[in-house]
DNA sequence: CAGTATCCTTCGCGATACTG
DNA sequence: CAGTATCGCGAAGGATACTG
């Protein structure tokens, strides 16, 4: 019941500790990954290039108890574990696109914004030392 | 000219980058403030809580890399600087208030889901060591 | 197959001190 | 005021080995 359109402090801490949910270096890969249906563990593994075991296991540990995916076993042998995005998932996932939409649109004025930069740094240098050509 | 609406793998590693940027610890924060109008840096300094001055130097360094923010020098005694979102620095902020909204919206449901994850946890060491109690 | 456990490296970040 | 330079810690993450 709390006015969730009122802004007090508290909803900054709020905001940053979930984006950084949303910044940490797999989760958005692997949700995206869940977006086209379930997922097995070893299916993510190679949907997700780069990603090792390890953080496979805690980045979906981190979904799961954050409530955006849910975990099923199947107590076979070989056991086989499905992972699936809950509705809150995949309504973080429709919000994330947004940003991806974003990069995307934007990839090449970033890119040459750096350039640039990066450029006028080095012009910087040759100016204080001009025999270093 | 690139179709930028057909998603070639390339994309998914500068979307990742640039979300890696959003999901840095303060660069969303200054980006926030900025968004009130132009601001100087001790401006940004006390209204960013908790950042320190090298941070808050090397975020702004980050903005301006990418061409989210300008920074104008006023050679005054004592000196004085501006920092001003850009124009893509404000269709960011747009962007990442998306990403905000639904934290703020769905901040209970992933806090009541972490609760209820960290207690099923507790749950299954008491069936373990019955004795624990 | 789907993990867990351990070790080790890298790096983000804070604290502190100094400068034009 | 608005930085830069240096140091050090702790957390994030990779590699590897082992398990039900």
């Amino acid at each position: 019941m709390s006015p969730s359109h009122i802004h007090v402090p508290t909803d900054c801490r709020t905001v940053t500790e979930i984006l950084s949910r949303v910044g940490d270096k797999w989760s958005v890969q692997v949700v995206v990954q869940m977006g086209e249906g379930p997922k097995r563990f070893n299916e993510l593994r190679r949907a997700v290039t780069g990603i090792s075991q390890r953080m496979l296991t805690l980045t979906l540990r981190g979904l799961e108890r954050d409530g955006l995916v849910t975990r099923t076993v199947y107590p076979t042998i070989p056991p086989r574990v499905d992972y699936q995005l809950t509705g809150l998932g995949c309504s973080l996932l429709k919000t994330v696109r947004g940003l991806g939409d974003w990069a995307i649109e934007h990839r090449d004025e970033i890119l040459t914004a750096r350039r640039r930069f990066d450029a006028s740094g080095d012009e910087e240098l040759d100016r204080e030392r001009p025999d270093a050509a």
